[in-house]
DNA sequence: TCCAAAAATTAGACATGCCTAATTATATTT
DNA sequence: AAATATAATTAGGCATGTCTAATTTTTGGA
């Protein structure tokens, strides 16, 4: 995922990402507002730095069709995830801070540059597929991994998945995957659902059953 | 080594680097022009930001003396040093990039901000007390090991020595050392000194003796 | 279709951190 | 001590990326 040059500056990779997330969840229309609202500036900054990144060859942009990423805009963009993602783990796994704290560290790490950082941080993690919020690490060459990722909630009876993030980062709710020795990658079986008030009977680990209440379910991320 | 807040810039923590490098190489008075040569800029641009720095109360500037960093601006130089050691620990040790690569990322890794992040780098890392070129890394409370190291040529006959860092970032060098199978850490023990030409007999990891020329000895750095 | 609200854009400013050129202060030589 | 060279500073500008306020364009409802 190499993108040739690495002439960007913080400010620029930071509207690219913007727009690269702004794009994929929907096929909305991208406009200077929503970009606005998604940095918490100003549409006026937005525009500016739109011809800016017109020129660059980085985005296209008309009023009727909205904001685009080029394919130059879009790897820089993927590199950008890629690496924010793969310091996640690495902020996680091997420096031991809790899921809610790294997101704003990576906030910074994703903008340092070197082209072999990327995949060898990538291989030093063991080459991860998702990052500790469930999120699909992109590949050196910019493939993604499907994101098979569900709540623990829509998981089938009798079936076992793998945690492989969390939608609340509250500490109390951290605080209790680490009381029930949760983490990513814990395989939990659904052994049954309650109908009553939703609550959930699983196994950890293949280990005794515990019960959970239709929150904790709907705010744990897994795959199968 | 908390510096209370985290509110400096980029320039500011490059400024805060250089002053204190020029300081502690030597007693000399650190005059803008020094400053704008160490940083290859302008020196009116240095007296802008000597304004700025005193205003904050990072550095002390008269002229007769020249510039002083504050405690407060010492201490956040010496976790800009501390983080910037500590990376290239990591870089080289975890995402085997070689002695000459290092630096150059650890430029841009020692400004990442957070509150624990030096210290829990330190922890994964096994808290090094050098970095890759031979440095030592200050401590969470501000010390710093003695610099014990020096040349291997310098060191006594008969006695053992462990490997700290190069002098010498050529990639003919670095691969010479792969080839002896020379790296951080490595034991070496200075079996003979020849006259002649200075080279050394140096045994490596206990293991059969090999001689080296005193170019060699004079490039690595180690300590006893 | 026309009008009002919302969105986009332009104009003009500002802070940061850099520059060059001109000026002033300090050192060094003679 | 005067002359000269060097260092430090000031003045004025520029690029980046932001802002507010004013204006124009677009859109959707009556």
């Amino acid at each position: 995922m190499s993108t040739g040059s690495h002439l960007q500056t913080l400010s620029e990779e930071n509207y690219l990402k913007v727009i690269y997330h702004l794009g994929k969840d929907a096929k909305l229309k991208i406009s200077p507002t929503a970009i606005s609202e998604a940095l918490s500036n100003n549409p006026a900054s937005v525009v500016d730095m739109l011809k800016k990144l017109v020129d660059k060859k980085l985005i296209q942009y008309e009023k009727a069709k909205g904001v685009k990423l080029t394919e130059k805009g879009k790897k820089i963009a993927l590199l950008i995830v890629r690496k924010h993602r793969l310091w996640e783990v690495f902020l996680l796994e091997k420096l031991e801070y809790s899921w809610d704290e790294v997101h704003e560290i990576a906030e910074q790490l994703e903008h340092i540059h070197n082209p072999q950082l990327a995949d060898r941080l990538d291989k030093f993690l063991g080459f991860p597929q998702f990052d500790p919020h469930g999120d699909p690490i992109p590949k050196a060459n910019g493939e993604m991994a499907e994101i098979y990722r569900t709540i623990l909630s829509e998981v089938a009876e009798g079936s076992t998945c793998q945690v492989v993030g969390v939608k609340d980062t509250s500490s109390s709710f951290l605080q209790y995957l680490k009381k029930l020795d949760i983490g990513i990658g814990t395989k939990i079986t659904l052994v049954e659902k309650i109908p009553f008030d939703n609550s959930a009977i699983i196994a950890i680990k293949g280990g005794p059953s515990t019960t959970v209440s239709k929150i904790f379910a709907d705010s744990l991320l897994v795959h199968d």
